[in-house]
RNA sequence: GCUUGGGUGGCGGAAUAGGUAGACGCACAGGACUUAAAAUCCUGUAUUCUUCGGAGUGUGCGGGUUCGAUUCCCGCCCCAAGCACCA
């Protein structure tokens, strides 16, 4: 054993010893119980940040205390390496985005394997490489067979400065999630996968992740699928203009079972009239309705456009121009609209309504078109307020009916949007709203003028991207035959080599003729190209961990009786910032899976930790340079514009850059690479780990890093003074204990205890601070090696065992090495078959406890008493106290309060 | 505006079936060892007053329940994240 702890050396040791032993690839073994510990896989970039170190990390810890309790763990990784970096390497500096991204992989993988995380390397896989993608491609067709993958042409979200679409959940906000680029809509042909279809499933399965997923993940999810319960109403119009097709239906609504047998296509009512079909959440204040509100582009507005007057069309045009602007976030938009002088008719109370197009109705939810209730909402509120529209309260407090039933009307303040007790509402009078809801949507469905229905926020996944480094979509269009499907047996499609990278106009495939000329696997013919799109690289994220399971496979995604040992995921670790894409995307994924019969569970992943980010105050990295520009997310400002701080997101783990500290050219701050040559990878990862709890922002300061390095030192120092005396420690407990050993035993005993239940409640930072209270209490073991009895030796002994197993989770290298000290085998921690201490009851009990006595609620005294003492002569000792006798004296004692094992407190006056 | 978290020393953070607030670490100060420095070890460190025994005040603010509240209840303020006219 050196004299002095060597980061450098023991960590290359072992790194070495491990990978030669393959220690941690994983088999399946029916006779152990799995654990599967997943991390978001990485986006190679080329360097790896604090943010990716803290991450895995957080996983490796856990995989070696699941490996130390006997669990049989997989702890893989892989490369999420199709996505836009690559090209824009390609575009700016002519590089080959292949080659790019393989150069990265290997970075990357040296510094983890520098970093030593315990992953099963055999089972890497890379999503751009062709093995991989094949089954990308197999899944598209699979979801094509079962009517999930569909082409239509829409309006889609584009970011102007990536020059490709994006999804509903890559633009919220209203700007592109990589680059933070106003998204704007346009026309364009794209295939969507029918994620809409699980809709209700995927709102449902949160239930079950409750407990498992943070709650503001499962919060995000929900009012991102945005399942609303209503009723669709038709209103006729009365026009005297033309007739068509008046109602909407490119709302993606599914109709609820009761709602399946009336009409499903209801354009048109009994008499042949035309109607506007609303959505409404509150059927019963109907007969609040003071008017039909509708967008601009809603359908009744493009059919009877030529009709309206020239005031209502200038109207129109200002309303989608406006609209069509980007908005800030924070902004608040004026109620604007106006009467188009169409009429519709309230089926319930057959009064007349005037029809307005109003710009706070959007297109893209419901059918585009709202019954304007002042009174019980509030945007409707503003709109009747502005343009001075009757305001007609049907919706009462219980105790106020009767004010109501008196009044023609109450002047409202404000929307009441409570439920409440109809009034003014004819024969429904009196009901409560719930009832009235239900009652009024079968009253609706009777006459058939509306169903009870639910509508989702949420919208069908757009996948189609007009870039070249991705997955090619396996659809060959044929001019006799059209729209075909690449035959399995011809998968992969493969990417060309390269591609004219100009960064602008369509899909870079489609310059490339080899690629698109093709025949057509139906008919033969040479008259067939193919489709030039690309996947979206969440289609990759969402299946690769079940890849994991089987890597190798080359003739399915993986062996369904191989997943069904490993899956679900135990543990999935990752940023917050995919609770909405990657997450739902994958949940989905799953339950499609399931209904092609690979999996049999609904919901991949069982527990989610979601990381906090890792903010440096100073950092920058030469490497980062070509993608500050570019991937600069948020910037703060001060009063004189300067920039501050700016967040650089290069593949989705945010992490906060200071912009003056970059202005400087050279390296300046936190590289984990320089980081692990100076401090160590155990130090390193000791410290992201302790600094913060894992869910909370870290702030890296290199100062803090010094107590790390300092807890590693003392331990190896404490057992380079013990080992050679603990070569006599006793294998079995002797009969008799000095103090001294009995107290370390027993704090032994505690941190064992405190330990497992850290980890089981997911903390990661009081295990350590646990572990450097053991080891100072090892320090303050006054009794040397060499006067040392078979007690002290063998309460040494089992602390500086179990201090250096608690440990490995967090600092393996050091923890192998001293093991090898202490047990002379080489084989290794994991070899050796050695599992986590587990405390022994009797020894974590206290032996004393010392009692607070408190007068009037304010600590007085202390006693130190045996744990058997009673109520009564805890009771007897407080009152005899010194102490507490000056307080009391001469007052009257109310009572007092004994609590056992912990307090006493005597009530005066 | 809505939703979800959160506000504890100079700093990161401990502690909630209500029971000694500030574990552990950083930083700082003093001491030991040393020719010296580094390293290490020891001591101190919420705050105010103090006759050095202690006493008062303290977990964002204001109330309440309780023998006792960082923890529970009511009403505010502030910060962060997400969503945003969702009918």
């Amino acid at each position: 054993m050196d004299e002095k702890y060597y980061a450098q050396k023991i960590e290359q040791k072992w790194q070495k010893r491990w990978a030669e032993k393959g220690i941690f690839e994983a088999r399946v073994d029916e006779s152990k119980e799995k654990f599967y510990c997943l991390e978001m896989l990485p986006y190679p970039s080329g360097r790896l940040h604090m943010g990716h170190v803290r991450n895995y990390s957080i996983g490796d810890a856990l995989s070696w205390y699941k490996r130390l309790q006997g669990y049989n763990v997989l702890h893989p990784i892989g490369w999420d390496s199709f996505g836009q970096p690559a090209e824009q390497a390609a575009i700016k500096k002519g590089v080959n985005p292949r080659e790019w991204t393989e150069d990265n992989i290997n970075q990357m993988r040296e510094q983890l394997q520098r970093l030593g995380i315990s992953y099963d390397w055999s089972r890497e896989i890379a999503a751009h490489r062709p093995e991989y993608y094949k089954f990308d491609q197999w899944f598209f067709l699979k979801m094509r067979e079962m009517g999930l993958a569909y082409k239509k042409m829409t309006k889609v979200n584009w970011c102007p400065k990536d020059e490709t679409t994006l999804s509903n959940e890559q633009a919220s906000g209203g700007v592109c999630w990589r680059c933070g680029s106003a998204v704007e809509k346009i026309d364009l042909a794209q295939w969507f996968f029918k994620i809409t279809n699980y809709a209700e499933e995927l709102v449902e399965g949160l239930k079950q992740l409750e407990g498992g997923w943070a709650e503001r993940v499962l919060t995000m999810q929900k009012h991102w699928i945005g399942r609303s319960e209503g009723a669709f109403v038709e209103f006729q119009v009365r026009t005297g203009y033309g007739s068509g097709r008046l109602n909407s239906d490119n709302s993606d609504v599914r109709k609820d079972s009761k709602a399946l047998n009336s009409t499903v296509q209801p354009s048109a009512t009994a008499d042949g009239s035309d109607c506007i079909r609303v959505f409404t959440t509150r059927i019963d204040t109907i007969y609040g309705a003071n008017s039909i509100v509708v967008a601009a582009e809603h359908p009744v507005v493009l059919e009877n456009y030529e009709k309206f007057s020239d005031e209502v069309k200038a109207k129109i045009e200002e309303i989608k121009i406006e609209k069509a602007k980007p908005r800030d976030y924070g902004e608040e938009i004026e109620k604007d609209g106006i009467d188009t002088d169409l009429k519709a008719i309230n089926p319930f109370s057959r009064e007349e309504l005037p029809v307005w197009i109003g710009n706070y109705v959007m297109m893209e939810y419901g059918t585009g078109a709202v019954m304007s209730v002042p009174a019980h909402d509030e945007r409707d509120f503003e709109f009747a307020k502005k343009f001075d529209l009757p305001i007609r309260q049907v919706i009462s407090e219980p105790h106020l009916i009767h004010e109501h039933q008196q009044m023609q009307a109450l002047a409202l303040e404000q929307a009441f949007t409570e439920k409440g007790v109809l009034v003014h509402s004819d024969f429904w009078n009196g009901k409560t709203s719930d009832d009235a809801k239900r009652e009024m949507t079968e009253f609706a469905e009777k006459h058939s003028f509306g169903e009870g229905a639910i509508t989702y926020r949420l919208r069908d996944w757009g996948i189609s991207r007009q870039r070249f480094w991705g997955a090619p979509i396996p659809i060959i269009y044929c001019e006799t035959c059209g729209e075909v499907p690449v035959p399995y047996d011809q998968l992969p499609v493969e990417l060309p080599e390269s591609a004219p990278f100009t960064g602008v106009g369509e899909s870079p495939l489609a310059k490339v003729p080899e690629f698109v000329n093709t025949v057509c696997p139906k008919c033969g013919g040479n008259k067939a190209t193919r489709e030039t799109d690309t996947m979206d690289t969440f289609v990759d994220s969402s299946w690769y961990y079940f890849r994991y399971a089987d890597p190798h496979n080359a003739e399915m995604p993986f062996d369904p009786e191989i997943v069904k040992y490993w899956a679900p995921v135990d543990k999935y670790i990752g940023g917050v910032d995919h609770a909405v894409m990657h997450l739902l995307y994958t949940r989905f994924w799953t339950k499609a899976m399931r209904d092609m019969g690979l999996v049999d569970f609904d919901e991949p992943v069982k527990n989610l930790l979601t990381q906090g980010m890792v903010v440096g105050e100073s950092y920058y990295s030469e490497t980062h340079s070509s993608y500050i520009e570019q991937d600069l997310v948020k910037i703060e400002r001060d009063e004189r514009g300067k920039i501050l701080s700016a967040i650089l997101k290069e593949d989705g783990t945010p992490i906060r850059v200071a912009v003056e500290k970059m202005s400087k050219s050279k390296y300046n701050g936190v590289d984990p690479d320089d980081m692990v040559l100076v401090y160590g990878a155990d130090a390193v990862r000791i410290f992201a780990l302790f600094a913060a709890p894992v869910e909370n922002e870290l702030v890296w300061l290199e100062t803090g890093i010094d107590g790390a390095v300092r807890f590693l030192q003392r331990v190896y120092r404490q057992l380079n003074n013990w080992h050679e005396a603990l070569k006599n420690s006793p294998p079995e407990a002797p009969q008799d204990f000095g103090n001294d050993a009995r107290k370390l035993r027993q704090k032994t005993h505690q941190t064992i205890k405190r330990i497992t239940e850290n980890f089981e409640t997911g903390q990661f930072n009081t295990p350590v601070a646990a572990l450097m209270e053991l080891s100072n209490a090892l320090n303050d073991f006054k009794i040397q090696p060499l006067v040392a009895d078979e007690g002290d030796l063998f309460a040494v002994n089992e602390a500086v065992r179990s201090l250096i197993l608690m440990l490995t989770p967090y600092a393996p290298h050091i923890c192998e090495e001293l093991w090898e000290v202490l047990t002379g085998s080489e084989d290794g921690i994991l070899a050796s078959n050695a599992r986590f201490p587990v405390a022994d009851e009797e020894w974590a009990k206290a032996v004393e406890l010392e009692i607070p006595i408190q007068v009037n609620g304010k600590l007085r005294s202390r006693v130190v008493v045996s744990p058997k003492t009673t109520n009564q002569e805890l009771e007897d000792l407080a009152l005899a106290d010194d102490k507490i006798r000056e307080h009391t004296d001469g007052k009257q004692i109310v009572k007092i309060i004994v609590v056992p094992k912990r307090l006493v407190n005597i009530v005066v006056k």
